[in-house]
DNA sequence: GTTAGGG
DNA sequence: CCCTAAC
């Protein structure tokens, strides 16, 4: 199965054919997250997910290696959500697994609910509760032994018999349990944790997280058994039942707001947080109930929409966590949902897209990494009182826009990027407008397009790459008016690129400074000019040595002041390389 | 309003 | 590009 993230959307096509192929191909998609420093659950980071490609990739490849059979093993025992710290040193963003985090948000579902709905139906099973703990706590405990019936993973086929007819899964012994979760999901498993092996296989059979921890009875691979509920809406159903039963039943006396009692809450982390998306892909035809569709939960968007975090995250008092990696809104954890393909185009090519929750409109973006480096934006719209619409299957509004490459003068109106619903445009405006006339426009658009408040009506400027022959003016610029008279050049040099600003400017040339110091030794020396990036146009080193010439006359010189220093071989180079790249 | 600098 | 202090 693939478990790149950028493939969300794989369970639907490729990983059943895997799974045809492969036959021991594991339909469990795992997500990957982070638990942020104040507990907040986020989406995995690119980073992350790096770090966890091999495993990802080994359990692909070929299923449990025998050396990774801890790792894997830690993997299943937390429903999937593996994860790993980086770095415990510096103890503010830590990757742990889910269930820990939920051991977290366990005390807060206490307190929220009713403790009378303490149940029983899973005393029977409390011995099991040490043994999980230990599984789950130190890991390399169980899964050394050496059980013979574990063992043969990938060459025997999966007794599923044992599912048929009308089982308890109650009445099934570990063994049984274990070779019910191989019939589940394909793949073998080490854990002898009985509730956790039932309620493995009662979320397998019924696709669902919601599920109690016993009493399912299984019938014709279906759950038939009291409490196997599907309905993920009704939270308040659930929060009276399988949920609060086992972690209450532990610690009978007590209010739930023990640690301990906290701790095996996660048990059921799946309850409380439904950010686990064990997916079970079906890969028999019949051995995976169809009936809880809307359910399954799609990978994570491996993006982060940062304009959203600060919504999630403005009182939480840890705040080690880089700003860069801040979680994002709730919702956006939970519902990013990946659309199965959108089919566009006439030759009927294929894209991936994911569903996403965007300010809280909810979008198709397509399903690329798009994470923002910088960091976050100030002046977002705040969709926070917006709910998820309904997706709207025709009319897909992307916030991408897509980049036009300048062709020269004039003609350039500066977009109102990003605004959400915003339908995307490869069509520049014939508009030159001026700075001030943008920022209206950009209100005007802003408040027509979106009901929400807008703060300021500010949005990010619309990217644009810095074309040859404007950063040519710019040079001519600088050499004519001095570095620094930015707003001169800009009226009397860039007259028809209403877009650039006297900041542009100069923080182009400061750019351009640094070009000179960076890639201009690097070339002397033969050395490769940076990573090529073939969409970057690299600057001509005769441009960048008029900039060092520039630069370095003007910094020196103290104070330059006009068209003194205008050599005539450097005006005549000028001349000739400029007219030569216009 | 501009400019310089940090982010 | 954004933001902001300092002119």
């Amino acid at each position: 199965m693939e478990m790149d993230d950028s493939h969300g959307t794989m369970v639907n096509k490729s990983e059943e054919n895997d799974f045809e192929k492969k036959g021991t191909s594991d339909p469990v998609v795992y997500q990957l997250v982070r638990v942020e420093g104040d507990g907040t659950l986020v989406p995995a980071t690119e980073d992350d997910v790096l770090q966890f490609e091999h495993f990802l990739h080994n359990e692909k490849v070929d299923l449990p290696p025998i050396e990774d059979a801890d790792h894997v093993e830690e993997f299943f025992n937390n429903d999937c959500m593996l994860l790993k710290k980086p770095d415990l040193e510096d103890g503010s963003s830590k990757l742990e697994t889910v269930e820990a985090h939920t051991q977290k948000l366990g005390a807060n579902l206490e307190d929220n609910a009713s403790t009378e709905t303490t149940k029983s139906t899973v005393l029977n099973d409390s011995c099991c509760a040490e043994k999980y703990k230990a599984d789950a706590c130190s890991r390399s405990v169980c899964d050394t032994s050496t059980d013979p019936s574990v063992s043969g993973v990938n060459s025997s086929m999966p007794d599923f018999s044992i599912l048929r007819g009308e089982v308890c899964l109650d009445d099934l012994t570990i063994r049984e349990l274990q070779e019910a979760f191989r019939a589940t999901f394909g793949r073998q498993t080490n854990v002898k944790d009985k509730i956790w092996l039932k309620r493995r296989i009662t979320m397998g059979l019924t696709n669902s997280y919601d599920v109690p921890s016993s009493g399912c009875v299984v019938k014709d691979y279906k759950i038939v058994g009291k409490d196997a509920k599907n309905d993920m809406s009704d939270m308040d159903e659930r929060a009276k039942t399988g949920l609060r039963a086992t972690s209450v039943v532990i610690y009978p006396g007590n209010e739930g707001d023990s640690p301990s009692s906290s701790y095996y809450q996660s048990e059921d982390q799946e309850d409380s947080s439904k950010r686990v998306p064990i997916h079970n892909d079906e890969p028999q035809g019949n051995l995976l109930g169809e009936q809880c569709t809307d359910k399954r939960t799609r990978k994570p968007t491996k993006r982060y929409i940062e304009e959203l975090s600060d919504i999630e995250t403005h009182d939480s008092t840890v705040k080690n966590s880089s700003p860069a990696k801040r979680p994002a809104h709730d919702e956006l954890l939970m519902n990013p949902r990946v659309a199965p393909f959108n089919e566009t185009g006439s030759l009927g090519t294929i894209y991936p897209t994911r569903k996403d929750t965007f300010g809280g409109f909810s979008v198709h973006v397509p399903y690329v990494s798009r994470m923002r480096r910088g960091r976050p934006r100030k002046d977002f719209i705040s969709f926070a009182d917006k709910g998820p619409s309904v997706e709207p299957k025709g009319i897909q509004p992307s916030v991408e826009m897509i980049l036009v490459k300048d062709g020269d003068k004039g003609n350039h109106l500066r977009k109102v990027p990003e605004v959400p619903l915003k339908v995307s445009s490869e069509n520049e405006h014939a508009e030159a407008v001026d700075s001030k006339g943008v920022r209206n426009l950009q209100a005007k658009v802003c408040s027509a397009v979106s009901k929400p408040k807008i703060k300021h009506g500010l949005t990010r400027k619309h990217h644009r790459a810095w074309t040859l022959s404007e950063v040519v003016k710019l040079v001519d610029g600088v050499a004519r008016y001095g570095a620094g008279k930015w707003s001169e050049i800009r009226k009397l040099s860039f007259a028809s690129y209403s877009y650039r600003t006297s900041v542009d400017l100069k923080d182009k040339w400061r750019n351009l400074i640094r070009a000179t110091q960076t890639q201009l030794p690097a070339q002397k020396d033969g050395a490769c000019p940076r990573k090529t990036n073939p969409s970057i146009i690299p600057i001509p080193p005769s441009i960048l040595l008029r900039v060092k010439e520039l630069h370095e006359l003007q910094s020196q010189g103290g104070g330059f002041t006009a068209p003194v220093k205008f050599s005539g071989q450097d005006g005549k180079v000028l001349q000739g390389k400029g007219s030569g790249f216009l």
